[in-house]
DNA sequence: GACATGTACTTGACTCATCAAATATCATCC
DNA sequence: GGATGATATTTGATGAGTCAAGTACATGTC
């Protein structure tokens, strides 16, 4: 009796909730690693804590708290900018790019295991489909 | 430099984070709706607990704490099992299977706009393969 | 028929993320 | 050169879920 389109939204949700269960590797959560890739595509010049909240859909009260254990941790560094006192630019540390390259070897492994009943193509296509929803 | 399979999953984070923003309806988080749907799908028999978490990919104790609220509201029940006294079945009410019938018309409205660039093979497409996920 | 082991939950402590409000700073307009 | 309003971020209270341990009952074994 659900629609068709709430169908395909349950099995995104049962999706993702395999996915993240799955992929947790050095101490980085899925969502941790999400946040860290959009950090390294941003090198070296870093993302606001704001724009850090668009990218990966998180409130900006959300990135505050992730980034937390994340500077504890000397994974990624803060500073403040010198023309606005209310912002600042976190990029990844040297210590957190490494740590970045050797979780993606198991991450990727394990994500190439989820995927595994689908061909290359078949993953691609699965990728457009997702990026088309919402916008 | 995150191989395909990361970026395909990257692509599901995104996704899923757009979908539980956009869906939530008569106080029901897109979480919620799913347990009401299975549940559905169980009347009138209903289903254990431990049957639910297997199915919405919760932990049992994720499930005892998803069903306080809902029992509260009314919206579910619970009944011990006479022969094993450690169990118990929940089911819908009455009142439950109405709100969730309800929640369900602007719950498929939105869910149609979030896949709204997708056709109808795309969606049921996208749907095939996003079970093929984990198994 | 008592004991060991297993099953069905529930609870306590904790993490993660949200919302609403607070804080601090910047930008504009007069 | 203040007052007014927008922007960047943090904080307090709270909801949702996890894991590990606890409770209560069932089951199989000798």
């Amino acid at each position: 009796m659900p629609t068709d389109a709430i169908e395909t939204l349950l099995a995104l949700a049962q999706a993702h909730a395999t996915v993240t269960r799955a992929i947790e590797v050095q101490g980085l959560s899925f969502a941790e690693l999400r946040l860290l890739l959009v950090l390294r595509a941003a090198q070296p010049h870093g993302r606001r804590p704001t724009e850090l909240a668009r990218e990966v859909l998180l409130t900006p009260s959300g990135v505050t708290r992730a980034l937390l254990p994340l500077e504890k941790r000397g994974i990624v560094e803060r500073e403040r900018d010198p023309d606005d006192a209310r912002a600042s630019q976190i990029r990844l540390t040297t210590a957190g790019v490494t740590l970045l390259d050797d979780a993606l070897i198991p991450a990727g492994e394990r994500a190439s295991k989820l995927l595994r009943r689908l061909s290359l193509g078949q993953t691609k296509q699965l990728q457009r489909l997702l990026e088309e929803i919402g916008r």
